[in-house]
RNA sequence: GCCCGGGUGGCGAAAUUGGCAGACGCACGGGACUUAAAAUCCCGAGUUCCGAAAGGAACGUGACGGUUCGACUCCGUCCCCGGGCACCA
């Protein structure tokens, strides 16, 4: 404990030196990161109740800061730092605003690394997983966030994870899980399956260099595009979430307004009578339909071609053409072709015979796999048409309504292809004359009346695919019987516990599916011999209701309390990595909803606002291993400090924006923690009688100033809570007010800075670092004696009437350039500043017998005359 | 190709409503203290030019143009970097 408590150099310095340092006797206390921080981290430890919420009688209104839990892999990295730096600056700063807080933490700890760790050091994954934890549990602890851990939740725990199976059994009597054979990605590199949202670019979201394959599987779907609409149009209301995130998903999620209509094919041979179903965005288009064009995997492809071994070889290559520009992630850029199946379809609307195509440009996943080729009004379709001579009619006038026709716009042809929709429908039957849009809707409406067609509605977005054939994941709770079929779990038998001794090499298929202890299963049904699913859960399960579990962490009768999860319900605020914004924030939107509708919750949203952080780089590359450019937090805090640490991410620059890492910049931070603790330590004098005295009204000039400045500072670091979290502008505030600290330093604790502001300065700073460097700010409170807890010190005030300035620097301007500037009382009349703007000597020169035209005065700000 | 961000000193950045461009910090230079160094404290600094200096001038926020008394900020055209989506019918 420090006892040097004393008042200290409240004496003058020899005033002829007054920037000379101190005599090396007398050699003032050092700032000691490692010292101040380990004793406050031990006196944290002490009290696990520090960071606790309040109970159900809080009068306070509640604050659910949430940080994205992370993956334990081993050590925070700083992207990890800053993303927590930046939750644990608004979890104390809301506790200063008297919100009662909740910030949890937990550890995202299924998944295939520790797998594959496992498989490479020969340790079992729980065990590799759990002793991660524990190291970055004590690297959150050093940092000093103030989590309560007693939320702790750890995914990979069976009394999470039993609800993981819970809720899977929930979804299944909904309606909502399934079980399909159908083409999935699959990444070697993972020897698993993957969900669409996994696949980035073509490869393994985790194995970015691994492009990933195409299987036919059978595999366990969540039926998330029940929710597609609700998905879509829930993003309208989430106007506190970055439109960055929102514009990724809507475009996730794809809906694409239309009509589905059917052909009827021609012809005896094959699947006579058949009809190909068609969606299209632009069924105003369609008597401008010169064919029809099928995927190669078309369902119907097959019969069409399978008398003839010329066409189904040519079939055979549009597939496997198709197959590998996909796997080569540049579908775009392949030159479209295919090949004429020898049949005709009908057209509906106007009983045009149609030749029927196979194409490698139409995909099988999106739509019906089948499309109407009009070439005159699409680009790829005109592309396509033009390559094999097929007719290309018009049948939307080439230009835009309102707009004046070209002359010589008979031939139009040379416009070819036109698409835009505001125009009117020609060689159209019936429908010439009526607008595209108009069209639209009532050609859809009679296609139905007729029964060949409906509008409809497809997205783009998949049901998401939660089977991993991997083991270190929750037990799907499924079970197979030879005479009942699919079997779920009964609740009363969860959990199925994930067995612990298993061969968890890459031998091909399930790891679990060797295990007969586990596989071998009693039917629940029959009570016969029955198979256990070997298939584990997606990791994007656990992490879609986490923190619904935080809310009630221990409890054991459901997934979470509901009263709890009421009370805290939604996140506040949000705060992760972008990355996220397709994958965990999507599945726990889709989640959150489904709860809902099961009666569980009462949002359909789970957080209020999001805010995504930066990613932080070093170089300007990504920090990686192979880079070798990684900065580890454990070595920056042990040589500058946890405090310094995490005030170098939120002072490098905005918290939204990439932060490019700089070893020199932290020692910058560090030397300024130094500068506050220095002059905290030299001037504090709580024992003296005027230190918690009230600031007299009227102060000397100097004393004034930083009195001025203080309440500048407060104002600004306030403001940046309040709206854009720039703390890089609010840290640099703090800075400047140590530096006028230091400006008048040696009138500290006279007359010229009387020990009342000494005092008031001394707790505001204290206060105004809490939330950014609270190992620091406790020092500080402690050393001008105050007892009572930082954490809930109210957040300090301005008076906007001290924060004045009292004079004003006017820039005076000629014609819009500086030419002088002019000092005037705050508030000046407006014709005092011109006239003194005129006459000043440097504006006088530069006019130099020019006619003054005007002179534009802003007040508070500026003059500007304007010459001729 | 489409949709978002972004482009400001040697570097990270600031300028919240159209009103002093470069706050704050890093790196750098000079000085004080020291036998010396480190640490610390003070001072300087956008670029170019003029001047012995005090000081002054011109240029300057990706490029070009526009609006305005005045533009990093608004409008138009374009370039570059990062991210997302992409034969989506």
């Amino acid at each position: 404990m420090p006892d040097d408590n004393k008042p200290k150099m409240s004496a003058a310095p020899p005033k002829e030196a007054p920037a000379a340092p101190r005599p090396a006797e007398e050699r003032e206390e050092r700032y000691q990161p490692q010292v101040i921080e380990q004793k406050w981290q031990a006196r944290w430890d002490r009290d696990p109740e520090l960071y606790r919420a309040e109970g159900p009688d809080s009068k306070r209104k509640k604050y659910y800061v949430l940080e994205m839990l992370p993956y334990p892999s081993g050590a925070l990295h700083m992207g990890h730092v800053r993303n927590y730096a930046i939750g644990d600056a608004l979890a104390r700063h809301m506790w200063m605003r008297g919100h009662n807080v909740l910030h949890p933490m937990g550890w995202d700890s299924f998944g295939l690394p520790a797998e594959n760790a496992a498989i490479k050091n020969n340790t079992p994954p729980r065990e590799w997983t759990l002793h991660n934890i524990a190291n970055m549990k004590r690297q959150m602890k050093r940092l000093g966030f103030a989590y309560d851990w007693a939320t702790e939740t750890t995914t990979c725990l069976p009394e999470y994870y039993r609800w993981n199976q819970w809720f899977f059994l929930k979804f299944y009597e909904r309606g909502l899980v399934y079980r399909k054979k159908s083409r999935v990605n699959w990444c070697p590199e993972c020897a698993t399956v993957l969900a669409n949202e996994q696949v980035v670019a073509g490869c393994c979201w985790r194995h970015e260099e691994t492009r990933v394959e195409q299987r036919e599987l059978e595999q366990w779907f969540l039926r998330i595009t029940d929710y597609a609409e609700e998905l879509l149009e829930g993003l309208e209301k989430l106007e506190n979430w970055p439109d960055k995130v929102r514009v990724m998903q809507r475009n996730w999620i794809g809906r694409s307004q239309g009509a589905s209509v059917d052909f009827k094919l021609e012809g005896e041979a094959g699947p006579a009578g058949a009809t190909i179903t068609v969606f299209t965005t632009r069924i105003d288009t369609i008597f401008g339909a010169s064919s029809l064009q099928l995927a190669p995997e078309h369902p119907l492809v097959a019969d069409l071609v399978r008398d003839d071994h010329h066409l189904r070889a040519k079939v055979e290559e549009l597939q496997s053409e198709q197959r590998k520009a996909r796997e080569a992630g540049d579908v775009a850029a392949v030159e479209k072709h295919g090949v004429f199946t020898g049949r005709y379809a009908v057209n509906p609307f106007n009983q045009a015979k149609l030749p029927v195509w196979v194409a490698n440009y139409v995909l099988m996943d999106y739509g019906t796999g089948a499309i109407m080729s009009v070439p005159a009004h699409d680009e790829r379709d005109f592309e396509f048409a033009k390559k094999y001579k097929l007719p290309t009619p018009v049948v939307i006038m080439p230009w835009k309504v309102g707009e004046k026709p070209e002359p010589g716009h008979e031939d139009h042809h040379h416009l070819l292809p036109f698409t835009f929709e505001d125009s009117l429908l020609m060689n159209s039957g019936a429908y010439d004359g009526l607008s595209c849009r108009d069209a639209q809707q009532i050609m859809a409406e009679d296609a139905e009346e007729e029964g060949f067609g409906k509008a409809t509605i497809i997205y783009r977005l998949k049901d998401w695919g939660v089977s991993r054939q991997r083991y270190w994941g929750t037990p799907i709770p499924m079970i197979y019987c030879g005479g009942c079929g699919m079997v779920p779990v009964p609740e009363k038998d969860l959990p199925v516990l994930l067995p612990e001794k298993v061969d968890i090499t890459l031998s091909g298929g399930s790891p679990l599916s060797r295990v007969p202890e586990f596989v071998d299963v009693k039917c629940p049904k029959c009570g016969g011999a029955a198979r256990r699913e070997t298939d584990t859960m997606d990791t994007f399960v656990d992490s879609s209701w986490y923190y619904f579990r935080y809310c009630s962490p221990t409890y054991d009768k459901g997934p979470f309390d509901v009263e709890q999860v009421r009370k805290w319900m939604p996140v506040d605020q949000y705060i992760g990595g972008v990355e996220h914004a397709i994958l965990h924030l999507i599945y726990s939107r889709f989640w959150t909803k489904v709860m809902r509708d099961m009666g569980l919750v009462e949002n359909s949203e789970p957080a209020q606002r999001l805010f995504t952080q930066g990613m932080v780089i070093k170089g300007g590359a990504k920090m990686s291993k192979s880079a070798g450019n990684v900065v580890a937090p454990d070595d920056m805090v042990e040589k500058y400090g946890a405090d310094a640490t995490r005030l170098y991410t939120l002072f490098a620059g905005p918290p939204d924006r990439e932060l490019d890492w700089q070893d020199a910049g932290v020692e910058g931070i560090a030397r300024f923690l130094s500068r506050a603790f220095r002059w905290v330590a030299r001037h504090a004098q709580p024992g003296h009688p005027q230190w918690r005295a009230a600031v007299p009204a009227e102060l000397p000039a100097e004393a004034r100033a930083v009195q001025r400045k203080l309440h500048q500072t407060i104002k600004r670091v306030s403001d940046d809570f309040e709206s854009r979290w720039h703390f890089n502008t609010s840290i640099a505030a703090i800075m400047e007010l140590v530096n006028a600290l230091y400006a008048v330093d040696d009138q500290a604790g006279q007359d010229g800075f009387p020990v009342a502001l000494v005092g008031e300065v001394q707790r505001t700073l204290a206060l105004l670092l809490a939330p950014f460097a609270p190992y620091l700010a406790h020092e500080m409170w402690e050393r001008i004696g105050e007892k009572q807890s930082l954490l809930r010190q109210p957040w300090p005030s301005y008076d906007p009437e001290l924060a004045k300035e009292e004079e004003i620097e006017i820039v005076i301007q000629v014609n819009g350039k500086l030419r002088s500037r002019l000092l005037v009382a705050a508030g000046a009349p407006e014709e005092e500043v011109r006239e003194r703007a005129l006459a000043d000597e440097k504006v006088r020169a530069s006019l130099d017998g020019k006619q003054v035209v005007k002179a534009i005065v802003v007040p508070g700000k500026l003059v500007n005359i304007v010459v001729k």
